[in-house]
DNA sequence: TTTGAACTTTACCTTTACGTAAGGGTAAAG
DNA sequence: CTTTACCCTTACGTAAAGGTAAAGTTCAAA
């Protein structure tokens, strides 16, 4: 288990290329530490960048993703500032939840889709009684 | 209950803009009917356009979007056109339940982070026995 | 010592998903 | 009969998220 990586191993690892890497950077995603001029990624800009792809997955643009990040690693002292960030964290976690609903909604579809594919199936191929299929036949 | 809709009236209840409605037409998302050049949706429309959105807001491109729609109301009536989409449809589902994963997860995380912070507050408000607050004082 | 495989920066290119005019038709209301 | 309020098409503009090419280091192996 390294202690650190090149751009080129992280890429890899995550199914991106460097570009996407230091575009990321750019955007104030991610800092890596330096040897020189090359980049030296640590576990955890390897946790921000799974982080980032999770984000994306779920359609959060980059500037959304940065605002979450900072939900993460801010550890503010203030009781205001506590409070804001309960707030934020409450915002997000309500997009979230619009998700979640989302994603079940179309699963949910989808599964009936199917079901009725494979009804028309068995139709097909003259199911006259269906606990045949139960039964394990070929 | 109308049964069709002018462009302005959907853009409204969606929260898009008409230009966003028509843009999907080009993309052949979508294809209402015409009173000579105006636009009119009917039900089937606007259930799309929900369909549409809720992709969006998943994170699938207009393409994907695309893709899902055909499953949806392909209704084919060859075994092999059948299984074929029965397996598209095993494919957008992995899709789903990786984001499904994914949302559940972050949800999680946040509120592993809002724990924190409230505990922090806690803290902060000199809560010797926190016994108190389960006692529901004010 | 030169070749090769990493890395770097800079900079322009591309795709997606619309926004934003510009210019024009239609139809009811004043 | 001209506003007002819709609708339409065409077309250029733009932000986001990278792709891609050019040109240059650096380090290790042949």
């Amino acid at each position: 288990m390294p202690r650190s990586y090149q751009i080129s191993e992280l890429a890899k690892a995550f199914g991106v290329t460097a570009r996407t890497i230091r575009f990321y950077e750019d955007e104030g995603l991610i800092a890596p530490l330096r040897d020189g001029q090359k980049r030296i990624y640590r576990p955890r800009d390897r946790v921000r960048l799974n982080l980032i792809l999770r984000g994306k997955r779920l359609g959060f643009s980059l500037k959304e993703i940065a605002e979450i990040l900072d939900l993460y690693d801010e550890p503010p002292g203030e009781q205001g500032q506590l409070e804001t960030l309960l707030n934020k964290i409450a915002a997000k976690r309500s997009d979230l939840e619009q998700k979640r609903q989302d994603v079940e909604a179309a699963i949910g579809h989808l599964d009936d889709v199917a079901a009725g594919c494979r009804a028309r199936l068995a139709e097909l191929n003259g199911e006259a009684s269906p606990l045949r299929k139960a039964a394990g036949e070929e």
